[in-house]
DNA sequence: CGCGCCGTTGAGCCCGTTCAAAAAGTGTGG
DNA sequence: CCACACTTTTTGAACGGGCTCAACGGCGCG
């Protein structure tokens, strides 16, 4: 469970990065709750009208959107230290999309409007959503590249390498480890992919027997990420653009 | 031409929205240009390493991504009003993407380090960029839906419909006006609904036959966007959420 | 008139889907 | 420890939406 500001642990990849020590401090008076939410239950669902936002402390989590015949898409995962439930308009319209955790998870809760109050005092904030916000939108342009112009192939070897970076990048002078946790199911992969569960399946096997990667027992193991960046048909070099991961 | 941001008509839409008549004649310092771009022309391309940002002025551009084998994915379009440019990461870091004027197009440029000092001084100008970066995102997310989960059919019919809201909603007064210009290609459409033009031909041939649109010589006519929004499978009421359009 | 761009139409193929079923975990309670 | 239910992974067979390749028509423009 989150404890105090002050010694948070994803401080450094966190909207309060910019934030001195005795700043922090203020942020626990806005800070409403910490919380605790179940592998697979919601965290908050399309339609519904509350205006907290988050900063995932630990675990995996994601966004997700239906469409009126009930198909899910999966917009984005979120890893420790990410932030989400920001909307555009006025805080207390309807959640656009849904978000649940994948593992168990752990979260900060604020209200947006307590968000909007220390903006009020700390230009720096302010920026650094803009930038947190940004790198979302970034990654949803290649997102948007994969699900338009890229193969089954291509997308999954895509998804599997931008968690791999950025699971890594988490972990504070792992550069070279070539294995992380990885709880997604394949269904998981495939409502992120915009493809069935039995197609990730076959394509997944695929890229195991060409020992491209190996997944198994939630632990996925990526041998040589370049040679799996030539499969996934990359718009960008990984690893030149980690700040946006 | 963009004259003074004063007597800027598209202020009302636009990143400055907030800021007092006095406080307007403040940006004019940092506005450092006023440009003109031909159709079909770049605004600025993938890997380029300028930091300006920009106020689409007048005209339609397009945010475009490519991949390493060539094929074009259309990120998002751009109307009058629209703030793009800014990127996550420091300011100077290479374009993720291209910027590509559609039609002749007037841009008001600014340098991101000028609309950062503006900040300083205007906490609800960090605000509205805020919003208005959060915006493009949900609009990037429905249109990830849009390619993971929808038929060809139901794209175009939820891009045309999308568009259709967003000029639509920048003509004051015209909640009941059924046309619009529209000047994209059949291969813009295509480009970014992850689909071949020929296959976008058929299917708008098919709309059309269908008398759910109607579209001839850069003309678009939505006779009834209820019954296309039913035929989009839409995941969101558009006529609810005009704040995120 | 000729050229390029854009839109249109036809035929055949392939990637990914659908439907179906079985195998392999995973957790729960007796 | 096993029986049971449930989720997740795996495999097979057939279908179909959208792609590829190819050709033609219309329109604006030099």
């Amino acid at each position: 469970m989150p404890g105090m500001c002050g010694t948070c642990p994803v401080r450094r990849l966190a909207l309060f990065k910019p934030l001195q020590d005795e700043e922090v401090a203020l942020t626990q008076c806005y800070r409403v709750d910490a919380r605790y939410v179940e592998s697979g239950e919601a965290i908050y669902r399309q339609g519904d009208t509350g205006s907290e936002v988050y900063t995932l402390y630990d675990g995996w989590a994601c966004l997700s959107q239906r469409t009126a015949d009930g198909s899910r898409q999966i917009l984005e995962f979120l890893l420790p230290g990410d932030f989400f439930g920001f909307q555009p308009g006025p805080c207390g319209d309807g959640r656009i999309h849904s978000a649940h955790a994948i593992t168990a998870v752990s979260l900060c809760v604020f209200t947006c409007d307590g968000l909007l109050e220390m903006f009020r005092g700390h230009v720096d904030l302010g920026m650094r959503l803009t930038w947190m916000t940004a790198r979302d939108e970034a990654i949803a342009h290649e997102h948007l590249v994969s699900l338009g112009r890229r193969s089954a192939r291509e997308r999954i070897a895509h998804l599997l390498l931008e968690l791999f970076y950025r699971v890594r990048m988490r972990q504070p002078g792992s550069e070279r480890v070539s294995k992380i946790d990885f709880p997604l199911t394949q269904e998981q992969i495939a409502d992120a992919c915009g493809l069935t569960n039995i197609h990730v399946n076959r394509t997944l096997t695929a890229l195991k027997n060409e020992k491209l990667l190996m997944l198994k027992d939630k632990i996925l193991t990526i041998p040589d990420p370049d040679r799996l960046a030539a499969a996934a048909n990359s718009s960008r070099d990984f690893a030149a653009n980690r700040s946006i991961l």
